[in-house]
DNA sequence: TGACTTAGTGTCTATACGACACTATTATAG
DNA sequence: CTATAATAGTGTCGTATAGACACTAAGTCA
């Protein structure tokens, strides 16, 4: 039993490129394929599109399956569709990607993940298919959003130091920042709020936590605010 | 004699925005379908990808059939997933918007284009499927994308008065300008440059013609330079 | 209690942005 | 041929912003 139709069409995929971000590096999930083509080799996580979900759902889908990540930040990226892209047949993939903070997503706690792990973005593996690709789009489209968007909040905690988002936006953006001139501009803009918490178990003078203010956040965009770092 | 595949696929669809300029405002072509659905009904042009042609080679060549507009300036925009958003059956859609200048390119001249116009932006008919959101995110992507990057020489004439290409900017941002300001920055990025001769048949002082510098512009880009208006 | 580590803070200079108005040139109408 | 109308083309100044830069405060640990 199959389904038959009148023109030859194109397979169509989701892949995902899922950020998150350590005390060091900007990291990437990756699973291990344990089946042709590229069997062994890692790959983005991703699957076929079926004809009853959207593209959105698929996605969050097949990153539940395949490496037990739910309910995380989610954008399409782009689509590619070079024909030889894969060598079983004609697919069509329309690419994501998700940031994740890993202090509150343990993969390895999620069930059916046995060979999803994180990669380093500075020392990655050989990638099946296109995957290299896509994951310099993905980075590129990061780097350029962060810019002049508060999205990297979503690779940290509910609360961080102003330390760690000053670290994340050096990770992004490959290059050190002024610690006087970072504080400054983030509390100008006041989309972060301080709590009347600070940091525990450091072995030197604890920092102050702040929380992601996104009511201000929402109302600074609809006003047309320059989220510019 | 059909294609059998063992799951059921969506169809795969391309669909482009394409924008020009004239003297007053910005324009969309569209195209009057005369099939069901939406028969008789103004839509994006567009059509199904074939198996062997990659999304870019769809869209120009849908491009050509239906408008008969050749080389012209081509970006991928979103994938649209909805389940229901075509009422036959499922279809995808990779959209792509295009950006043209009127002088240069003859709608009427082409050969199969008996039902393709130009409409202006802010008097739209209503469109057929989701085409209607569709250019609204293509139209909100060009407002943000040509504040930092001069892609909206596509939409002028080889050679173009900075009045032209300041009307341009104010169309597109949807603001008026300053002339001085404005011909202050775009003079200081060096991405123009002035040509020997001024513009014709004009009932008052004639400007000076100017041409877009992309090599200047290619160079510049690759140093990370940054076009905001 | 001293040494180490990171937190936290302010000033000054250079540059960029935006507000702002007049003269120059050409075509055309009377 | 002259007046008028239309757009071309140009510079300054005040203000806001960005970036360079260095020290004191607080807490941990040996």
């Amino acid at each position: 039993m199959g389904h038959t139709y009148e023109f030859a069409r194109p397979a169509l995929a989701v892949d995902v490129v899922v950020f998150g971000l350590d005390e060091e590096d900007l990291q990437v999930m990756l699973i291990q394929r344990d089946l042709p083509p590229f069997d062994g080799q890692w790959a983005l996580p991703g699957g076929f599109v079926r004809v009853e979900e959207t593209l959105d759902d698929a996605a969050r889908r097949e990153l539940v399956e395949e490496t037990g990540l739910r309910d995380i930040y989610l954008e399409q990226l782009y689509t590619f569709g070079a024909v030889e892209r894969d060598p079983r047949e004609r697919v069509v993939t329309v690419a994501y990607y998700a940031l994740v903070n890993l202090e509150g997503h343990d993969v390895r706690a999620s069930t059916d993940a046995r060979n999803a792990a994180w990669f380093p973005l500075s020392d990655l593996p050989e990638l099946a298919f296109d995957h290299q690709e896509i994951l310099e789009v993905a980075y590129e489209r990061l780097r350029g959003k962060v810019r002049y968007q508060p999205i990297g909040f979503e690779l940290l905690p509910d609360r961080f130091t102003l330390r760690q988002l000053q670290h994340l936006y050096e990770v992004i953006l490959d290059r050190e920042l002024d610690k006087r001139n970072f504080r400054k501009k983030v509390l100008a803009m006041e989309i972060v709020r301080e709590t009347k918490d600070i940091e525990k178990d450091v072995a030197h003078r604890a920092a102050r936590l702040y929380r992601f203010d996104k009511r201000t956040y929402d109302r600074l965009t609809r006003q047309g605010f320059n989220f510019e770092i």
